[in-house]
DNA sequence: CGAAGTCTTGAACAGAATCAACTACGGTGG
DNA sequence: CCACCGTAGTTGATTCTGTTCAAGACTTCG
């Protein structure tokens, strides 16, 4: 892969940045060793970059060490639909252990560090292995549900609830895995990424966030995130349906 | 369970409607054995009655064996997304093995019949047969690679596309299961389940069913789609992104 | 037959898209 | 160091897709 690139010497597992959070988190410390034995090494991959493009069949599934990344679906005349973005922690390509292709692509948002695992020696552990199986398989079903309730989102939202809901939710998933500063967290995304996951258009989304900020629940730089009023932003969301 | 009729005289498997259809097609035979051990037997539930109700911790969980359901998330002041819709072979509420509670609801939208797992039972077995595991991980790849797809559905298809979409990936999917009657499919979905599945209301699935059938693309009756031109359909859909 | 649910059609409205001009910014190169 | 460029973000005017509200017709079923 022209992106990937590659670096066969394994960093020690015990300077992991990932350890402990997300998945890792909750595995038993057996499972991580056995995890740690089929790890193939790590890669990196420049903003921008696509890490994987629908449809390729690949033996490399990545658990995400650094960086965002997302995944998306590109329809034809060039509309994108963003599914999801990808945080430290998280894996991406896990599907590839039970079919050859993907209908979605993933790229890198910022420089981004993957930690690179082979589908089939994965699926042979977790074969050995079942409670590192049903800790995937808790995982799998939290992907789903969060895909539900955006799927809701998308459904049967207005652009500013939705706006609100996907703030909230990103600010929670950013501070559980310990990366807020007080009441800020890092933001990388551009207008346009917002537009493609929120299904708008990048004006209609200036015109949602300006009244978002002019209200001062929110204040948002070229790189952060400040949420001032949690619960106003839930109350404009109509919360409700959340993933715990 | 009020609305859940359960009958504890298991019918044999052999006669099971669903046998090779949907997950148990891809069963090994000694699986298929295992589950019917850890059947608890059958369970009928009336059109339009509740068969989980989101939040709800419960032991069981099920497959369904006859009639359609649907899983949805109610928002706050009523509106309401439908996820997914249930047909005879598919799983429902297998997250339970992993989570103690759901956001989602599930309903049938005709007379369903339903064969009972005890959600520990079946997580246990799975740690024991590691092919059945799998088996299993995949049919949950697949249901998340469909609500991807039906992610950019809602976010980045106009109505008719959405429309046409839906339309075609049901009568696939029926299709699939041999239901199909030439180009006929059994169709017992409401304008607002529609309107609901779609992010749309119900006038304007009217107006844009209407469209379809004036164009003799499809047509409807109470019971049955049917098809007249597939490939018409799937033009219109804008296609491109498909399960498989 | 009546009643409730379902579907259709029309007219007015609203939320978000589109089109377009303009501003702010960061990097690049002269 | 500044002029320039391309990208990203803002703002306004207009259009369009889909909603809302409302009335009427058609089913189905007790």
């Amino acid at each position: 892969m022209a992106s990937l690139n590659s670096n066969h010497v394994p960093e020690p597992c015990a300077s992991c940045p990932v350890k402990g959070h997300a998945f890792y988190g909750l595995c038993r410390d057996d499972d991580l060793i056995e995890i740690s034995r089929i790890r193939k090494g790590n890669s990196l991959c420049l903003k921008g970059r696509p890490i994987y493009r629908e449809g390729d069949t690949r033996d490399e599934i990545y658990v995400l060490l650094d960086g965002w990344a997302f995944r998306y679906i590109l329809l034809p005349n060039g509309r994108r639909q963003i599914l999801s973005f990808l945080l430290p922690g998280d894996f991406m390509l896990f599907p590839l252990m039970f079919r050859k292709r993907l209908p979605y692509s993933i790229q890198a948002l910022t420089n981004v560090s993957l930690c690179i695992f082979s589908s089939g020696e994965m699926a042979d552990l977790l074969a050995k292995r079942p409670p590192l199986a049903h800790q995937f398989g808790s995982a799998c079903a939290n992907e789903t549900i969060g895909l539900d309730i955006r799927l809701a989102d998308l459904g049967r939202r207005t652009a500013d609830e939705r706006m609100a809901h996907f703030l909230l939710s990103i600010y929670e998933r950013l501070k559980k895995r310990g990366y807020a500063i007080g009441d800020s967290v890092p933001f990388p995304l551009r207008l346009h990424h917002l537009a493609d996951a929120l299904g708008l258009t990048a004006t209609h989304v200036t015109r949602v966030l300006a009244a978002l900020k002019r209200q001062g629940v929110i204040s948002l730089s070229q790189t952060r995130l400040t949420v001032h009023d949690e619960g106003e932003l839930a109350t404009i969301a109509m919360a409700s349906p959340s993933a715990e």
